[in-house]
Parts: C-alpha cells; structure tokens; sequence
DNA sequence: TGTTAATAGTTGAAAATGTAACTAACAAGG
DNA sequence: CCTTGTTAGTTACATTTTCAACTATTAACA
C-alpha cells in the first residue's frame, strides 16, 4: 500500500475498532442494565458458564484479559455469590472456579439475550458475510 | 440461535473485541515504542493528518470518541507541538486544528508503518476475506 | 536437602476513562 | 437588549485499567 493510498477509513485495526466498540456498547446494555455487570465481569461470567470447573488462568489464556483484570471480575462476581472458589487440595495454588446456582441464572438468561443480539448482528449481513466475517476474526485474533 | 448451539467463541461481539485487541495491541507498538503515544492520540493524529484543518468535534463524528477523549488527547498533542489550535474569528466557539510540521513528519512516519502492517493483515487474509472483512466492518461500525 | 526458578493469583499506586456538571460563545424569539 | 437554548470544548470526580511489585506454593536439580 502506497502512502498516498492510505485511508484511515479502510485501516483493518481502525475498522476493527469501531466495530468492535459499536457492538460491545450496544450489547453492554443488556448485561449492564439487567445486572450492572462491567464487560470484563460479563466476559469472565461467559467463560466459567461455557466451561465448568476452570481456573483463573484458563479464563486469562482463552479470552486474553490480563490476570489482574480476571482477578477483580472474579472478586466482584464472589461477593455477588456468582462463583465459589475452591482451592486444590494437591496444588494449593490452583483455585478451582464454579458457577453457583444464582450465577448460573445470571449467565442462561444472559445466554438468551446473547443469541439474540447475534442475531441482531448477522442479520445486517449477508449469509456470505457472516460466514467469511467468522473465519476472517478467528485468524485476525490469533496475530 | 437457540441456547444450546451458542457458542462463547461465535459470538460476533466477542469475535470482534477478540481480532480487535489483537491487532491494536499489536499496531500499538509501534507508535507507542517510536512516540510514547497512546492509542486515542494516536487516532487523533491521523485524523489531523488526513482531514487539514479540522475541529475537534470533527474528529469526535468520525472516530466516534468522546469528545473528553479527543480534548484530553489534543491537550498532550498540543504540549508536544504536534498540533497548532486557533480560534475561529467569526466564531470563537470553534478552534481550528492543524499539525505543525513535526506532527506531520511523525504522522508521515506512521503512515508508512499503518500501510505497512495493513499489509501484515491483509496478508493473513485472502482478497475474498479482506474486501468482504472491510465492508461488514463497516456495515457493523454503524449500529 | 537447599537454593533458585516458575506458577497462580493478589495488591497498591499511577494512569486512563466515563459521567456529569461546568464555562464561554453564539442564536433566536420575544 | 434580555431571557432561553444550543454548541464547542474543558474540568472535576469517581470508576477502571495498567504496571510493577508482591505473597504463597510447587518444581527442578545441583
């Protein structure tokens, strides 16, 4: 790309941005209004509902927020009793997270709105488009 | 989508943030390692530099940042001498912005690195997959 | 063993962000 | 002119995030 092709408008980290921070804010309605929850407490509610019994790090390496951030969205969902957090009797180290049943709650009908907020989402593309969106952010995430 | 086909790692928002991050993170070292600027100044630059003599509300409409974001970012621009501001005579509501030379050369050099890890991306991608990426973020950016 | 390194997670201070309230300048209608 | 409303932008304060340092526990191996 030549420098006096360039458009900021056309700029794959600025497109990614926009749409990212666009649906983000919208669907952060949902989960923000019916629970006050953040998106990191969101995003790390989604993960220890989708896989049971996981650890603080899984969560960290799969959705790659930053331990610190997991470590007070955890804080948070504890106190609201979202999640129990168990020590592993043969490695004191590893704290064993689960949902609790009020948690679970949260996250089935939070599971609903997300489905539908999909789709939402691919309902302003095209069958094609949503195909080809999938496959494109799933490589674009592991750069 | 019913509940038990939703599938954390489908889910077009958090596919989004996902590819997102990643490549901002990842852009972001360049202008942050080469010019210690943060992610919102550095938006605010390249719209200085494509779009002459622009307002900051300006800026705020077509990156959809706050403007407290955008007054903040052009404060640390203007103390760089990266950004000249003068009040418009007939209106002195409205302050006119404009790089001064050196906001240019180093808006000038990042260029080079956006058109170059544009092509980074691009890269990853096949033509199909970039031109139909492009335009469903462009399509979704507008929720 | 005993020392050093690695792992999981927390904490505190500094930086950045979001929200709402604010100033300053102009516009419009009486 | 004088109130009321609108626009552009800043500031203050609370909340979040980031970065680096920290604790606690286990692993590696001389």
């Amino acid at each position: 790309m030549k420098k006096d092709d360039f458009d900021l408008r056309h700029f794959m980290p600025y497109l990614l941005n926009q749409a990212a921070e666009a649906s983000s804010l919208d669907f952060q309605q949902i989960y923000k209004g019916r629970y006050g929850l953040l998106r990191t407490e969101w995003r790390v509610l989604f993960h220890l509902g989708m896989y049971h019994r996981i650890m603080a790090k899984d969560i960290c390496e799969r959705a790659k927020i930053h331990k610190t951030k997991v470590s007070r969205a955890l804080q948070k969902l504890a106190d609201r009793r979202y999640v129990t957090r168990q020590t592993d009797a043969a490695d004191r180290r590893h704290e064993w997270l689960e949902l609790t049943p009020q948690g679970r709650a949260v996250y089935e009908d939070l599971l609903n709105y997300a489905g539908q907020y999909d789709e939402k989402i691919t309902s302003i593309l095209t069958p094609d488009e949503t195909r080809v969106l999938r496959s494109a952010l799933i490589k674009l995430a592991k750069i």
